[in-house]
DNA sequence: GGCCAGTAGTTGCATATACAACCTCAGTGA
DNA sequence: TCACTGAGGTTGTATATGCAACTACTGGCC
């Protein structure tokens, strides 16, 4: 088959492309909000599962977030070295426990006001449909 | 406010966190597809631009997937080391242009089977209605 | 006890992503 | 003509992402 009448099935179709680029747009608003205070919105979404467990292996939040042990690994070594959370022994079992350091709270409640402002700005971009539509999407991936 | 009930807030209702949860879910298919044909989903979102525009400049590749010059600059360089497309000083006015070389072809042509593999995958993890809402919620984005 | 499978984590490598700063060039206007 | 502006592109720096290969450790199981 010719290689444009593939290309235009591929634009017209692909959801990974529409997918990638919604991420794109949209981790934009966030991080832009973000900046000032010196966090990603990728370290953001981190440190939300951390403060919402308390105390927590990499391992787990891996897995909530569906990212590779190795770019967590990575990723909270910077957070660690910017002193936003510590990482212990884990007191049952294996492995290590991640948990909020006091500077990492504080950093954490300063950036949840930039939150809202880049929360707000999304739902206009995409309205309450396809807010709720997201959402219902991504509940069926975790359910697999 | 205290940091875990903040944190509930966010993990509840952050869209930015589900669209990247998504793009990381998704994107994994298309990767694992692709991988035997060694190029990577990413790429084969810039080669479907190029194909389907014939010639191009880089700049117009970046407006249409929201890709920024730079990151745009350097993955171009790549697939052009690859010899999957070249760039040449553009006929009319300022700027480059992307054309595909006859060897991209081939491959854009053998690596869209993996894609339409994949595709099927991630219709049936999304549904038909969750195709729908995507393919709408990216429009509303780009009519801003 | 000793082997073995599975989990947790790190490191090497490569690519993806973007901001800031910079260069170049085309067109514009005084 | 010359300064200016805006578009296109590259490079420095930093983070994000994942696969493959590795280490370490923990529980069974014989």
């Amino acid at each position: 088959m010719a290689t444009d009448s593939i290309a235009q099935e591929i634009a017209n179709d692909c959801i990974g492309y529409r997918v990638r680029m919604l991420n794109r747009v949209v981790s934009r608003v966030y991080d832009d909000q973000l900046r000032p205070y010196g966090v990603r919105f990728s370290q953001m979404n981190i440190l939300t599962v951390v403060a919402l467990k308390g105390a927590v292996q990499p391992a787990e939040v891996g897995r909530v977030l569906a990212i590779e042990k190795s770019t967590l690994s990575r990723n909270v070594r910077i957070m660690d070295e910017n002193g936003w959370l510590k990482s212990e022994a884990s007191a049952s079992g294996t492995g290590n426990q991640l948990r909020l350091t006091k500077k990492g709270e504080r950093l954490y409640e300063k950036a949840a006001k930039a939150w809202r402002r880049a929360q707000e700005q999304v739902e206009a971009m995409l309205g309450q449909t396809g807010v709720a539509s997201i959402a219902a999407a991504v509940k069926r991936t975790r359910e697999t």
